[in-house]
DNA sequence: AGGACTGTTCCGCG
DNA sequence: GCGCGGAACAGTCC
C-alpha cells in the first residue's frame, strides 16, 4: 500500500485533474465499498489534500475519503479500462479517476461536511511529520512511553500519521539506527538523526515517484527498486558497502537493515 | 503448495 | 497502558 508519499504524489496528482471540475457521474464499480455517489452527480471538485495515508477530495458540501490500505492506486483512465477497477469518477472534460485496488484492502467513504470533524477525530491519527519541520524533540515527545522497538513505534499512526513498513526501514538506515533498538535507548543525537532523516526520505520518494501513476516494488515495473534498504536483502549496503542488507521480521513485517552501518544496541 | 505482501482492526495473552 | 502474535479482510505472484 501507499504510504505517505505515495498518497502526497497521488493526492497532487487528483488535485491536478479535479481541481474546478464537474463530477458527470461517480460510478462504483465494486459494490462492497457500500458508497453511494449518485448525490454528487454535477458537483464540482474542491483542492484535494492529504492526512496520514488518507486522500481527501471535496466535492460540493462532501469529502470523498480514500484509502488505499495495501495495493491501491489512483490513477487517470480515460483510454482503457483497467483491471481491477473499484470506483471511477466521470469528469466534465472527458477524463476518468480510476480507484484501482488489486486486493480490494481499500475503503472509500463519503464524508457530509457537517461530520467531517467527527469522521476524522474518530481515527487514531497523531500529527503530520511532513512537511513542517519537526525536531527530535518532537520526535522523542511524539513517541514517549513506548518500550518497544523503534522500528515499529515509527509506524504508530496514533503517535505520527502516515509512516509505513518501507518508511519505518528506510528512515532508522538514513539515522543509522538499528530498528530493533528500543525506544527507551534512544538519546538527543538519535532523535535529532531520525528528523532529519524523514523529510529527507519523503522527499527522496517525491523526487523519484512523482508522476501519474505510483509502482509498486513488487509490481512489474520499469523503474529500478528506489529505496536504500527495502526488499535489498543480501545486497551490499549503498552506503558503507562493507555491510550486507539484512531482512528481520518484526511484529509481524519484514524490516531491513545495515548489519555493519545499523549495529545492535 | 506455501508464503509473502508499502495496512488496519480486532482479539487474547502477559 | 504497552507489546506481541495471530486472525481477518482479499487477490496475485512467485
Amino acid at each position: 500500500m501507499p504510504e505517505l508519499p505515495e498518497v502526497e504524489i497521488m493526492t497532487r496528482n487528483v488535485r491536478q485533474w479535479s481541481a474546478g471540475r464537474r463530477l458527470l457521474r461517480g460510478e462504483v464499480v465494486d459494490a462492497a465499498l457500500k458508497v453511494d455517489l449518485s448525490a454528487l452527480q454535477g458537483a464540482v471538485f474542491g483542492s484535494a489534500h492529504r492526512r496520514g495515508k488518507y486522500l481527501c477530495l471535496p466535492v460540493a458540501a462532501s469529502m470523498l475519503v480514500v484509502h488505499f490500505r495495501m495495493t491501491g492506486k489512483a490513477i487517470l483512465e480515460s483510454t482503457a479500462a483497467r483491471p481491477h477497477t473499484r470506483l471511477r469518477l466521470h469528469l466534465d472534460d472527458g477524463t476518468v479517476i480510476a480507484i484501482v485496488d488489486t486486493r480490494r484492502l481499500g475503503r472509500v467513504w463519503m464524508v457530509p461536511s457537517q461530520e467531517l470533524s467527527s469522521f476524522f477525530a474518530s481515527l487514531p491519527l497523531g500529527p503530520e511529520p511532513w512537511p513542517q519541520p519537526r525536531d527530535g524533540g518532537w520526535w522523542r515527545s511524539q513517541l514517549a512511553g513506548l518500550r518497544g522497538p523503534i522500528k515499529n513505534a515509527l509506524m504508530r499512526q496514533d503517535r505520527v500519521a502516515g509512516l509505513g513498513n518501507i518508511a519505518a526501514s528506510e528512515i532508522c538506515f538514513r539515522a543509522r539506527l538499528n530498528p530493533h533498538t528500543p525506544v527507551p535507548k534512544l538519546d538527543a543525537s538519535d532523535w535529532d538523526a531520525v528528523a532529519t532523516a524523514v523529510p529527507a526520505f519523503v522527499d527522496h520518494v517525491l523526487s523519484v515517484e512523482s508522476g501519474p501513476e505510483i509502482a509498486y516494488v513488487n509490481e512489474q515495473r520499469t523503474a529500478p527498486n528506489p529505496f536504500a534498504v527495502y526488499a535489498r536483502q543480501g545486497q551490499p549496503c549503498p552506503r558503507c558497502a562493507h555491510g550486507m542488507v539484512t531482512r528481520t521480521v518484526q511484529a509481524g513485517r519484514a524490516s531491513f537493515f545495515c548489519a555493519q552501518c545499523q549495529p545492535p544496541r
